[in-house]
DNA sequence: GTCAGTGCAAAGCTTTTGCAGCGCG
DNA sequence: CGCGCTGCAAAAGCTTTGCACTGAC
């Protein structure tokens, strides 16, 4: 649990106050290496010992997001948010269209070419989001094997 | 005009009658390079001689993308369509974050890169997205002359 | 004549906002 | 003890759906 850590000190340090609400979602976040939408979060935390409202989940993602803490993933419609690692690196996501499985990945020389590309157009860069979407491996192999529909 | 031509064959070739308003869309998306939103077509349907209806709008890009005709790209939140070029290639896009400006770009070895990365995970891509955030040339000028905020 | 295509209005979702009360610092 | 944080409920988008009607084939 370093990540936490961090968010609450960069919390603090950016001048806000410690509230139960916007604690429960970073310690939810830290223990998930992958994007949850608010309302996945909201749920989690309505079982847990701590319940938060939606709204105060959309609040928390928001500041998390400006202050760098979270990462907002757009993936098909709706939002989903991941802890961001202090280091920078960051993966990617690919979607199976069939059974909505949802894998990460990452890719140094993707990065490096992304970064020559944000030069050639002449833009500061401070974000980028890669989405694949296609059949899983599990899926892809189904369909080849049933061949109806 | 040459889309135009091939989505309405394609249109009709998947069984689907011609209609006045899934029409005007095709010819409006005919003239259009980058993306529009649903609410973007309606608008400038409105002005022109063939008003559609916001929900035909809407009907008439699911149709088309689920024949591949389109290209639904997730740019912050609201969905935008923009034609597919039958050929396959296609661009991918960068969006100021100060002024919204929304440039295409393309790579062909960011291409080759993806599905090498889709090779790897196994899966079988039909789609993929990629969007740089950022500050555009010009707003990125800006901030270096303008100290301030 | 039949049935896909269409427009309008209503419903559904996700996300944001207003407001009153609570609690951290 | 003030002001930020929180919850609830209402509002504000965007998108989908229901239904009656029109028009293509």
């Amino acid at each position: 649990m370093e990540w936490s850590e961090h968010a609450r000190r960069e919390l603090n340090r950016a001048g806000h106050r410690t509230g139960g609400a916007r604690d429960a979602v970073v310690e939810l976040l830290a223990g998930q290496d992958c994007c949850l939408s608010a309302q996945d979060i909201h749920d989690r935390l309505r079982g847990g010992e701590r319940a938060v409202g939606l709204a105060s989940v959309y609040r928390a993602l928001e500041v998390l997001t400006q202050l760098g803490l979270t990462r907002r993933v757009d993936v098909g419609g709706t939002a989903a948010y991941e802890p961001a690692s202090p280091g920078g690196e960051h993966h990617h996501h690919a979607i199976c269209d069939r059974c909505g499985k949802l894998d990460a990945f990452e890719d140094e020389q993707l990065e490096a070419l992304i970064d020559g590309v944000a030069e050639r157009l002449g833009y500061a860069i401070g974000e980028h989001e890669i989405v694949l979407r296609g059949a899983c491996p599990d899926c892809a192999g189904e369909r080849s094997i049933h061949v109806e529909r």
